[in-house]
DNA sequence: GGAAATTACGGAGCGCGTAAAGATA
DNA sequence: TATCTTTACGCGCTCCGTAATTTCC
């Protein structure tokens, strides 16, 4: 049978690339890892990487291996998750947060450390566009992300913690009603808000098109009068609302922010706290879906 | 995380119900069953087992865990099938059998046991009914039985091999077509084929009810003048065909001859040669669908 | 008493770290 | 030269068998 601490090497090898990075993620020295590896190779009785003296790589059966190991993992990680129901929520729990979502919702979270002290919480920053692969690789166990349209995650599940309207954003005091003429800021071609703008102000003519990477960035240029942007709601909570003027679009366009994690880490009290102290803290804020 | 090895022993023991059994099962002696099992105990953090002096038992974590334990076997086989497709038939690897079919299929698997020298294959006698369970306990790898109406099996696969015609069988020189009057030998009454039979003859007024296990036991009942009786064309294929004769029914009535495997093995060559062996041996066989 | 479970103890195997060497950019 | 990988070697842990003990039919 195959060896299920070997495959666990496999599959994070498959997300970092080199053995090195391997054995540090996991605790190990690249001599045990690489042994392991060789052995896992002999049990599979195919070769499942390319071995050059400077670096690794997996072959397609390597490549296929790594994706049955990570059913496997999963099938584990939902035995353990729930062994551990009824429980207390305890144990290393990571939650990746896009950054317009902290100031939303990481007061919370810092109540549940208090709450639960066998809970270890550790909090960090992510994109949206890492979130799914993050979460996949076990780095994070529960991600806040920005979903901009409908997307289908395969083995993922996801809860809608806000309905964040989008709404164009002018300097206070702006005189004009329009983006004609004026410096539209917004984000880099890859982004999913850029797609957004281009989409509502696709017949408006700035004067100039200027990208800066993140919207809280966007923000706060808006507030200090350095020209407009289409931005949800949340990005602006932060600025000085006296700078700013927000003008809805009609129809009334939005993105959502959803919490999502592996299902089969669903059933750990830790996730399970996680996402009930999230959605709460949706309630107080007080947006209605 | 959860250790495999030790949740395949719980797995086999939620199988056999005792540590022994478990231990004869998979090769270990007793002792060496109950230390990891108490150790999985430990890692699990839950009471899996009731223990007496001098039986153990499961506890509902104990039995939700061996569930869980059986999706990972099932990845890590499914695993394994797929590192050795397109390679040679090979491995251990048993069929399990009801009595009526080994005539029409074990000289077949016969041939493949010549062609491929790494495959050990070993056919075993099984009975319909137990014929699930033993495949989901890994006690078989294919099972060849009878189905007398359709069942859903979640988790396992099954390709149809051949269409029994069920027949009413009379002793040959028989002056009546009809069963009135007659001894009807049948099935017990838990069995599929006695189902059928009741249903089929539920009208009619035999003189007395026989009841004998197995259909090859009443088949030779039939061609020594004992009695009649609803069988399958298969089952009377083995007796002097001089000594019965045989009345279709109308509408036909069959029951399926179909080969059953765990989805998860379904991709191992060795599985897919032997399918391959029990359908090509029926299209020799002359019967079409 | 016998069968089934557990505990004690020891040996063998193997996983992993240290150290060193090879190879490539 | 610095980094990534592999090999050699040895320590220590863990797994498992033997044997003895306990408990309940």
């Amino acid at each position: 049978m195959l060896d299920v601490r070997r495959l666990r090497l496999l599959h994070e090898f498959a997300a970092r690339g080199s053995i090195a990075a391997t054995a540090a993620a996991l605790g190990y020295t690249p001599s045990a890892v690489s042994q392991q590896l060789t052995t896992l190779e002999a049990e599979a009785g195919v070769a499942l990487l390319e071995r050059s003296a400077r670096r690794a790589s997996l072959t397609d059966a390597g490549q296929t291996l790594a994706a049955h190991a990570r059913v496997v993992l999963d099938a584990i990680e939902a035995a353990e998750a729930d062994l551990a129901v009824g429980g207390e929520p305890a144990g290393s729990l990571v939650v990746g947060m896009i950054p317009t979502a902290s100031p939303l919702f990481a007061p919370a979270l810092a109540g549940l450390r208090r709450r639960y002290p066998g809970l270890e919480l550790v909090v960090r920053q992510i994109e949206s566009a890492r979130a799914e692969a993050a979460l996949r690789q076990r780095e994070i166990d529960v991600a806040v992300i920005d979903l901009w349209r409908e997307r289908a995650m395969p083995g993922l599940t996801s809860v809608r913690l806000r309905r964040d309207p989008l709404v164009l954003a002018f300097p206070a005091g702006h005189p004009g009603r329009r983006v004609d003429g004026e410096v539209l800021l917004c984000a880099p071609a890859d982004q999913p808000s850029r797609a957004a703008t281009d989409e509502l102000l696709g017949a408006a003519k700035p004067a100039a098109r200027w990208e800066f990477e993140g919207l809280h960035t966007i923000a706060t240029l808006v507030s200090q009068g350095i020209g407009v942007a289409v931005l949800p709601e949340s990005a602006l909570a932060e600025v000085d609302p006296a700078t700013v003027t927000m003008r809805p679009f009609r129809p009334a366009r939005h993105r959502w922010i959803e919490a999502v994690v592996r299902v089969s880490a669903r059933r750990r009290p830790a996730v399970d706290a996680v996402l009930e102290m999230l959605t709460e803290s949706h309630r107080r804020g007080g947006d209605e879906f």
